[in-house]
DNA sequence: GTGAAAGCGCTAACAA
DNA sequence: TTGTTAGCGCTTTCAC
C-alpha cells in the first residue's frame, strides 16, 4: 500500500471479506474471544494492525445504547471556577474512558433548554450542569424533569435547586463566607460590608446568609446599609457609592471581580490594603491570586468539584442495580491567606 | 398517561406499532414526505408530539456516515485566550446545528494523540486543533496526519506547524508584536527589553522576531540581554533578574502572565508604569483589564479566531465538491491601548 | 399512498 | 471452531 493512499477507516466487514471468514468470526476474534481459533486471531489481529482498524464507536454505540459522552452544560466558561470544574470533569471522564461535551448556556434559559434538548436524544449518557441565571429566575424546569424522566441521570453542581430530586455537588457556601467574615473579625475588623449578587441567584443568598451569622455570632450588628447587592451592569458605580457613603474596615466580595473593583477604588481613594481595610473575596481565581496586593480568598476547589461531579455521574451510570437515592455532595471551602488581611 | 411515568423514548417502530402502519410510513410522514397522505401525516406527527419523539441522533449519525459533532483539542482551558476561542468555536457550530467537544491535552504529547484517536473512529466529523507544547517539542505530527489521511477535516489554529497541510487560522504575531513595540518607541521608549518563552513554541517566534524588526526599523541595536525567554518554572525569578540586571523604560511581554509579575516587579521597586516604564502584554485577557494600572494590550481576538477555524471546518464539512485546497486565515491583532503605556 | 427490505457497523445468541 | 441470524433506530429505494 503506498504511503500517501487515503485510507479511509476498514471495517469489520472489509477484514471479513479479505480474510475470507465471517463477521462475526472478525469481531470475536479481535476480542481474544476464546471461542476462536488461536490461528485465525493472530490472522486477523495481524490485518486489523496493519489496516489500522478502529471499531466505529457510533456503531458501538447504537448497539449497546451508550455512548461514553457526558454532556457538561455550564453558564459561562470565562469564569475560572467553571474552568476548572471542567478540568476536573474532564479528568475524572477521561480516566473512566468517557467523553466532555461541554456546552454553554450564556446564562440564557432558552439556550439550556436548547443544549438539553439537543442532546438528551442518544447523544449522550449523561449530564453534569450548573443552572443559568436565566433558569435561576424563571424557575423553570421542565427541561431537567424531562431527561431525568427519560431515565437519564443529571448531576447539578454549584447552582442547585432544591425544586429537583438528583445528585448534587455544593460548596458550602454559607459557611466559607462565615469563615471569612469570622476571620475578618477575629483579626480586628468592627465594620464589615459585603459585596454580593442579586436576590434570585442561590449562591448569593448562601453566602449573605454565613456573612450574617458569623456577625450575630460575633456580636456585630447588621447594618443593611453595609449590603451591595450588584446587579452587573454597574458593578464599579455600585461599589464607588459604597466606598462614598460608607465607613467600613472589612469587606467580603461574593466574587473576585467584585474584590478586584474593590481593590481599585481602594487605590484610588488612598486606602490602604489591608491596613486600613480587610478584603476577602470568594472564588479564588487568577485574578486573586495575581492581584495587588494579592487577596484572601475563599477557595471553592472547582477541580474537586468537577471531579466529584463526574464522579457522581459516571457511579450512577455504570452502578448495577439502579437504587435511585440521590446524594448532595458537600465540597468544602478553604480560606486562603494573601495579603489584603490582616493575619488573626 | 399518568403524569410521573417514566417515558422512556420513543421510537419509530413503537409509533408504527401503535398507529398500525409501517415504519417507513411515520419515518416519512414526520418529514412531510410528498408520499404520504395528509391524513396519515397528521395523524402521526400528532401521536409523535403527544409522545414527545425524537429521532435517536445515534442512528442517524450511523445512518448518514455525520455526527454534527466536532472536537476541538486545546493545550490548557484555564488560559483566557483559548475560553474566548472556545465560546467564538461554540457560537458558530451552535449556530450551524453542530455540537462541539472540547478535549484538553494538558500541553501533552500522548494525550492529544491519545484524545484524537479515541474520537476520530466515528465520534465527530471534524477537528479544531492548537498543538500542545508537547507536540511542538517533539515536532511529531503523525497523529494529524492520520486522522487527515482517513479523509476528515482539521483546522489548526494559533500553535501550528507547517510541516501539515490543512486549513488553519493564526494571529499575526509578529505584526502584533511590532505595533506594540512601535508603539512604545513612538511613546518615547529608548531600550525596550522583551519576556518571551523558550523557543520550540511557533508563536513565541513570531513575537520575538516582530520585537526585533520594529527595533531595527527604529535604528534600535537589538540587545540581547533585554530578551528574557521563561521556561514556565522560573517566571517570577527571571522577570526579577531582568530587573536587577537591566535598566529599560519600555516591556512587551508575550503573555499577560509575565506582565502582571512584570508589573509586580516594578511596584515593589517604585517603578512608575507607565511613567518610568511602559509595559505591553501579549492577550488581551482578564488579568489584563484589572491590573493597576489596566494594561495595553495585543488583542488577538480569540472569539473571531474560534468563529472563523469553526467556519473553516464547517465549510469543508459541508461544501459539496472537496476541492481539496487549504486555507490560511490570519487575524489581525490591535492595540489596546489602557494606563500601562503612554500615548504617542 | 403505503410498506417491505436493505443497509449503516457492530454485537451476541444460537446453529452448525 | 466458525458462521448465521437478528437487531440496535433510522433512512431510502423500490415494489405494490
Amino acid at each position: 500500500m503506498c504511503l500517501n493512499d487515503m485510507k479511509k477507516k476498514v471495517t469489520l466487514k472489509q477484514i471479513a471479506k479479505e480474510l475470507d471468514v465471517s463477521v462475526s468470526t472478525v469481531s470475536k476474534a479481535l476480542k481474544d474471544s476464546p471461542e476462536i481459533g488461536q490461528e485465525t486471531i493472530d490472522k486477523v489481529k495481524a490485518f486489523a494492525k496493519l489496516y489500522n482498524y478502529k471499531p466505529n464507536n457510533i456503531a458501538v454505540s447504537l448497539q449497546n445504547r451508550k455512548t461514553k459522552n457526558i454532556a457538561v452544560i455550564i453558564p459561562e466558561i470565562v469564569h475560572h471556577f467553571f474552568t476548572k470544574v471542567i478540568s476536573g470533569i474532564e479528568k475524572h471522564a477521561n480516566e473512566r474512558g468517557y467523553n466532555v461535551i461541554v456546552c454553554l448556556s450564556n446564562e440564557d434559559f432558552e439556550k439550556e433548554v436548547i443544549n438539553m434538548e439537543t442532546l438528551a436524544n442518544g447523544s449522550i449518557d449523561g449530564f453534569i450542569i450548573s443552572l443559568s441565571k436565566g433558569t435561576q429566575r424563571k424557575k423553570d424546569y421542565h427541561h431537567l424533569r424531562e431527561v431525568i424522566n427519560q431515565g437519564m441521570p443529571l448531576v447539578m453542581f454549584d447552582r442547585v435547586t432544591d425544586e429537583i430530586y438528583c445528585d448534587k455537588v455544593v460548596v458550602d457556601d454559607g459557611r466559607g463566607a462565615y469563615n471569612a467574615v469570622r476571620h475578618m473579625v477575629r483579626s480586628g475588623c468592627k465594620r464589615i460590608a459585603l459585596v454580593t449578587t442579586e436576590e434570585y441567584l442561590s449562591v448569593g443568598n448562601y453566602r449573605t446568609l454565613g456573612y450574617k451569622n458569623a456577625l450575630e455570632d460575633a456580636g456585630i450588628p447588621i447594618d443593611e446599609k453595609l449590603i451591595v447587592r450588584i446587579d452587573d451592569i454597574n458593578c464599579e458605580k455600585q461599589i464607588f457609592e459604597l466606598f462614598r457613603t460608607q465607613l467600613f474596615d472589612g469587606l467580603l466580595c461574593v466574587n473576585e471581580y467584585f474584590a478586584v473593583a474593590a481593590l481599585r477604588e481602594a487605590r484610588k481613594r488612598n486606602i490602604d490594603v489591608p491596613r486600613q481595610l480587610s478584603i476577602v473575596a470568594f472564588s479564588d481565581g487568577i485574578l486573586a491570586q495575581n492581584s495587588f496586593p494579592r487577596l484572601t480568598t475563599v477557595n471553592q476547589h472547582g477541580f474537586e468539584i468537577g471531579e466529584t461531579s463526574a464522579k457522581l455521574l459516571i457511579d450512577k451510570l455504570e452502578e448495577v442495580e439502579d437504587d435511585s437515592h440521590y446524594r448532595t455532595e458537600v465540597i468544602k471551602t478553604s480560606l486562603i491567606e494573601r495579603e489584603s488581611t490582616n493575619p488573626v
